[in-house]
DNA sequence: ACAGTGAATATTTTCTTGATTATTCATTAA
DNA sequence: TTAATGAATAATCAAGAAAATATTCACTGT
């Protein structure tokens, strides 16, 4: 056996038990999913998935480190767009709402998922949030590359779009508007924080 | 017996109601108080109390009510103050979030009499959250009237200005910083909602 | 009519207690 | 030594009874 096939062969376990448990979590939901169910999916007796994770969060954990993964690659991918810094991060802030409200909406049981989660393990959402202002790091340090952005402090000025921007990613939040009234909304927030308030004469 | 001791007679009744209800929820939280024990305090039986209030929760309803008109009674003493409207829209976030912050630390038999209502009574919150953005659209507005402000539609900035602090308005979210860091992190929005990202050449 | 009450009813919470489920462990098979 | 298991234990959940509480109502005194 060669060793890629040892390393693919050990990573199949822990893939088939990632898979049969999300297929379970997708369709009944985190809490009524139990571990004798993944484990029969996956041909095996439940102790056995204690060898593979430490227990079911861990599995839910990573399940959710995945999804949250799939969200940044889209934002990330928005940022990569041939197109002006400006308009990139009005997308940016769309594409958020558009995750947020999307699995809040139609994929309820995985939303699940991730506030159990995001409950018991802060360190998941933490990571995640910080993925997040990196993007947006990375996406202000571009706009202020290009001249097209006037700040000085790229990293300071990610904090505060992320934080602006909070009431798009909360899935809590979702239920309080329809979601055309949310993408004016972040329109709204996107050119506010792109040109400001202030008059230009007024501006320090 | 004068007209105005007669209403004062009327209203009494109901207010020593609303008080001792407060000073019970202050101490012992909403649920934990009990008809009765507030009834008690005023000498009289719980079956007296539904003379006066429809039920529990429209007491705690109108207490709620009055703790968020004191907020916005700050806030609309911050927006008359006489110094520019940048100035008070900064003061006006830190406020908001002073509010938000120190009953949730300082006062959390009140912070959980205010969310079990905002829960129960969605029209409490929304009258109030209404009542906020009626605020920024009248500092705004004094704004663009003193030459400070260039925005057109004052009621769409302050929309957006709203959404942009909710991060600084919700109080579950003041347990992921300290205060400090929020203090750094509203006068950062402030900063980007009132000078924008976008150099001038960029500005439409 | 009005302010008020005690007792009756309805609703909610709390507390058991028997499952169900998660997790561990001693043991087996390769 | 590694992968796996069934059985044992621990933790959690769920149904239902009991208790506490909210709310209603028929009635009293004014």
């Amino acid at each position: 056996m060669a060793i890629n096939e040892i390393a693919v062969a050990s990573d199949s376990v822990t893939d088939a038990i990632l898979h049969a448990a999300m297929l379970r979590f997708e369709q009944y939901g985190y809490s009524k999913t139990t571990m004798s169910e993944i484990a029969g999916d996956c041909d095996m007796s439940a102790a056995n998935i204690y060898r593979y994770f430490e227990n079911k969060l861990e599995i839910g954990a990573q399940l959710t480190m995945r999804c949250l993964a799939e969200e940044r690659a889209a934002l990330t991918s928005v940022i990569a767009e041939n197109i002006s810094a400006a308009v990139r991060l009005e997308r940016f802030v769309l594409a958020s709402l558009e995750h947020t409200f999307s699995r809040w909406s139609e994929k309820p049981r995985i939303n699940e998922l991730v506030e159990a989660i995001a409950h018991e393990r802060v360190d998941v959402v933490n990571a995640h949030v910080d993925a997040k202002r990196a993007l947006l790091t990375q996406l202000i340090e571009d706009g202020i590359r290009r001249g097209e952005f006037a700040v000085t402090d790229p990293v300071d000025s990610a904090n505060a779009v992320h934080a602006a921007t909070t009431l798009f990613s909360v899935p809590l939040f979702m239920q309080l508007k329809p979601y055309e009234e949310f993408q004016a909304l972040a329109v709204s927030v996107a050119n506010l924080m792109l040109g400001g308030l202030l008059s230009r004469s007024q501006k320090k």
